[in-house]
DNA sequence: AATAGTAATGCAAATGTTTTCATAAAACCT
DNA sequence: AGGTTTTATGAAAACATTTGCATTACTATT
């Protein structure tokens, strides 16, 4: 059993306890492969016996590994950022390391301030949400040589390693598929896009593409609402109550999305029959909802687990080039979405 | 500006720097009071001009704090959750501390386990979700002497202090409006009990009120759904199409809640006209939803505050009692519920 | 002007580990 | 058996910082 309330157990007190040397007991923890089988149960016990708890703080001094990893999000609460963080903690416990982790509310300058607290905890590195960040930020990572790596967000030029899916791509896929549908009147129901790289690249790809098939943008069918489906759905009304309509919204995400539809249901408009309605993301509960939201799917718990193996691999020197890697995106279809015939023209 | 690849920017770098020792360095940081206005000054020229960043590890040897809390959930991935852990994220960090997260998907050993990992980074103290542990984890806090709290949970005997709501409460305010409303055929769709004191503080709650007031409890009427929509769609899809149906169904948290008024629609059910529903937790979303959800609210966003302030504050020796906090529950009256005679009688 | 008290700083020891190097013991080879 | 390699262990230096104690310089008090 354990010892009441020991005095100091430290790596010497073990040590003592197992009569041998400091050092050995180190060894036993680190490279049990050059301690004898004996000694190292006999270790091991008194380990146990004094309820020992080796101190990483103090590893960590020797240029070892801190076996921490640094997280920055915008948000932690929000189902986007959720299930990522939650499948990255889970994939990198599985290499040994352990999450720290910080949040910005999507104010670059407190992104640069949790890098500065997170580099006085040594992390082992530094993972962050998107490409877009600030100088000051990047030169930090550069000067500390913390090794860094960026989430949710795929480029082929990155500068940081990356792990995450073509927003760009997102927005055009979201486009065609209304277009293919037969709509013609599409507006556009987004975050604000600054120091939000996410949102911007799929407002864009949405964009160009409907450009490029000669539709006009009309600013009146062009909304900003916050990652908020309160907000989303106060917008929806207001919009969805004017003469002329759009037949389709196209929303940046699909928490925009579900306040949106809940936002037409309000107003007694039917979804997909009055207006569809598509989201991207996939987020948890967009296929069990009534209808089931028509969305591109973003996989996240993809996302998160090959970004913690691959970080962790770069940081444990497994391996050591610059990834980059594009999780593929996937339109899903459901029930909120349909041709246009049925209502327009 | 920042130097080069700095050869090795320590507090010594510093203090050569600066021309002064290395101890005045470390006070000008930790006890500004005891340096001169000049030479404090001159010294955080150095740390900038090298890119200086202090050693958090290497200060916690000296029985310093790491300014590190260390938080275990069951999950991230959660609405519930995800918003406890912004807030008392936030709460800490205003406070200067950092968080370290760990998560165990509802097994008490990995909490354990997780734990343990904590405290080889020497956290100053660890925040558990709920007031059910196994009792090694209980050991293993008592006789490392880590400062522990509780958070979501209350009880007024807790052994740990605590924030948090009353969750047999919860069940019984949501029993009450349900009785009140004229209900007597009441189902419950609760999560497995097992390791979630929560939910099954909950469901007693309401047990205990609907026997109270002479209803007796159907086993047919007792569903398990876990948390997750989907599987509480599907419940409720087997469930509603039995001859014989409840007229209310009180659901373990809003997002069973949610997945059984999908369940409900996709069933050709109308809520509330021939079904009530209501949750507990009031989560984002659920006043959005049409029709709004009926629920008992769960002030989320309170609980982690306060507990931040409270633990940060019994960490750092500002006070040190043993805190029991209970934040107040609130019935949301909204579209999910209504009389039965509607229906019913 | 001498003394006491205070403020600012430096020196050196201490913190809990890891690691390099050295040594001792055991195993292997002819 | 004698020498050589291998294996297991210990001693001590190193890591980056904090802090108790000592010292110096300055201000206040009589």
């Amino acid at each position: 059993m354990s010892d009441k309330i020991s005095e100091k157990v430290d790596i010497v007190a073990v040590a003592k306890a197992a009569r041998v040397s400091p050092s050995t007991v180190s060894r036993s923890f680190n490279h049990p492969g050059l301690v004898s089988p004996t000694t190292r149960k006999r270790i091991t016990r008194a380990v146990e016996k004094l309820g020992y708890i080796r101190n990483r703080a103090a590893q960590s001094m020797h240029g070892r590994r801190n076996a921490t990893i640094g997280l920055i999000v915008p948000t932690i609460d929000h189902a986007i950022f959720a299930e990522v963080i939650q499948s990255f903690s889970d994939s990198i416990d599985r290499a040994g390391f352990t999450l720290l982790i910080a949040s910005h509310s999507y104010d670059l300058d407190r992104e640069y301030a949790m890098m500065r607290k997170l580099m006085e905890h040594r992390v082992d590195g530094i993972a962050l949400v998107g490409l877009e960040h600030a100088d000051a930020s990047l030169r930090l990572l550069e000067q500390q040589g913390t090794p860094a790596m960026a989430l949710w967000n795929y480029a082929p030029d990155s500068l940081l390693p990356c792990v995450g899916a073509d927003n760009h791509e997102a927005g055009r896929i979201a486009a065609d598929h209304l277009l293919e549908l037969g709509h013609r009147d599409i507006g556009l129901v987004f975050p604000r896009p600054e120091g939000n790289d996410r949102a911007s690249a799929r407002l864009w790809g949405a964009r160009d593409r409907l450009l490029a098939v000669g539709i006009p943008l009309i600013a009146d069918w062009q909304w900003e609402a916050p990652y908020n489906i309160a907000q989303a759905k106060q917008v929806a009304q207001d919009l969805l109550r004017r003469a002329h309509r759009p037949t389709a919204l196209l929303c940046g995400n699909d928490v925009i999305a579900q306040g949106v539809i809940y936002g037409a249901q309000s107003c007694g408009l039917r979804v997909p029959e009055d207006i569809s309605v598509i989201g991207i993301g996939d987020f948890k509960g967009s296929s069990e909802m009534e209808p089931g939201l028509t969305t591109i799917r973003i996989p996240a718990r993809t996302i998160g687990e090959i970004a913690g193996e691959r970080f962790t691999d770069l940081i444990t020197g497994a391996s050591d080039d610059h990834f980059r890697v594009r999780c593929p995106l996937e339109c899903i279809l459901r029930g909120t979405s349909r041709a246009v015939h049925a209502v327009g023209a």
